[in-house]
Order: structure tokens, then sequence, then C-alpha cells
DNA sequence: ACCCAGGTGGCCC
DNA sequence: GGGCCACATGGG
């Protein structure tokens, strides 16, 4: 589909400065705005998208690098576990470690026992794909959106307190609840996977900076 | 010794 | 339907 149609508006004017000042989100968040991703890959952005849930992404990271020396950074791996506790102890870092620890636990179950794994879950059709993760306990609109975003590529905008504080600052819509701004977002960009990354990324290194922004590779 | 970091669910009115 | 609270660690 074309989206020559798409009218300049504020919001594509401010994505397309910012990528210019910045470029592609790719450079400052290597693994989560990738093209090519693995399972793995797909698997650790998901889980890291509950991990960083109110939480430092230095923190997030912590408890990933943790996970990954453990064996532990996959869904199927971590539905097997009898008991949460070492899992808690493991993702201590991020904080709120019994309530993630759950969170993990829970998402993972929902997959692995519904879909079998990330991939197949793909397959589901965005709304629907949407709809089922806001059902899992833990999993609210940005998290689910996270999810549906960067792990499986999925046309669907992230709203944070950046971009809240963005639109506020440059008073470029005066709803600031989470639909209204997702869909406002929406309206104004082509539906495109990639730009919604970038944008995301890219609204959130413009206001914190490139080097807090860095999201380091976990191989 | 504070204050905050890419939320969510429960409870209250 | 909005306003508060608990959840908890690491860094400035």
């Amino acid at each position: 589909m074309s989206n020559k149609h798409l009218k300049v508006n504020k919001v594509y004017q401010l994505y397309l400065e910012l990528l210019k000042e910045y470029g592609p989100a790719e450079k400052f968040w290597p693994q989560w705005c990738a093209k090519e991703k693995t399972l793995k890959d797909r698997e650790l952005i998901a889980l890291g998208a509950i991990l960083t849930q109110r939480t430092s992404w230095h923190n997030a990271h912590l408890a990933l690098v943790n996970l990954k020396k453990a064996g532990l950074l996959s869904l199927e791996k971590i539905v097997q576990l009898s008991d949460l506790k070492k899992l808690a102890a493991l993702i201590k870092p991020a904080g709120f470690f019994q309530t993630k620890a759950c969170r993990l636990f829970d998402f993972s179950s929902f997959i692995c026992q519904n879909y079998k794994d990330l991939k197949n879950f793909t397959g589901e059709e965005l709304k629907i794909a949407r709809q089922k993760l806001l059902t899992i306990s833990g999993i609210g609109p940005e998290t689910a959106d996270t999810i549906l975003l960067y792990a499986l590529d999925k046309p669907t905008f992230v709203v944070d307190e950046y971009a809240k504080r963005m639109v506020r600052e440059r008073g470029l819509f005066k709803y600031l609840n989470y639909d209204r701004l997702k869909e406002f977002f929406e309206k104004s960009l082509p539906k495109d996977a990639k730009v919604y990354q970038d944008f995301h990324a890219l609204i959130i290194i413009s206001q914190k900076g490139k080097e807090k922004s860095m999201m380091e590779r976990i191989d």
C-alpha cells in the first residue's frame, strides 16, 4: 500500500527530523530494531519488555544477563520451572522481582501452551494477538504493544511516558490517555513496524541522550 | 538520604 | 473513570 496519501503532519515531520538528526535507531538499539531477528532474539525482547517495566534498562539488562547465564532466556525453559524462587532470584536486579517472576512465567505459559512458540503466535492477526496479550496478568497496553512491535515486528505504536511528555510539551494532541494517543500516532504515520520502532526509540534517545539509551546486545 | 527508571492491577470513591 | 498504592533494585 502506498503511503503517498498520508498528509504531511507535525508528527510525521518530527519523525523525519529525528531520523535525520540521530540516524536509524538500530544504531542505538541493535537487537531490538534489527531487521532480521532470530527466534531467540524475539524471546529475549519479549521477556525484556516485562523486565523493564518501571525499571531502568540497565537493571533489566542485568536480569537478562543472569537469565542468559542460567540458560533460562527461553520461554520453554521458564515454563518447565517447578517453582519460581530461582527465577525470582535471577531477575532481582530488575526490581519487583517476585511480581515479575510470575509475569514471565504467565506470559511464557500462555505462549507455549497455546502456540508452542512465539513464531506461531506471530501468525495471529494483530488485533486478536493484542487482545489476548492483554488478558495475561501483568501485561498492560504498553507491554503488549512493546512485545508486538519489537518481538513480533507488528505495526502497533508503543505509547510510553516519553511519548506522552513529547506530545504534552509540543502541544501535538490534547488527549493523553493511552488508546487515544496510540490512535493519534498511528493515523499520523505510515503503518510500518520499522517506522514505529525507529520513532519510538528516537523519541527516547532524543530526550534521554544517546548514551543512556544504548541497549547492548546479549548473545 | 533522597529520587527516579520505557507499568500494572487492585482498591477506593 | 480518575487518584492513590504496592511492588523493589541499582545508580545518581
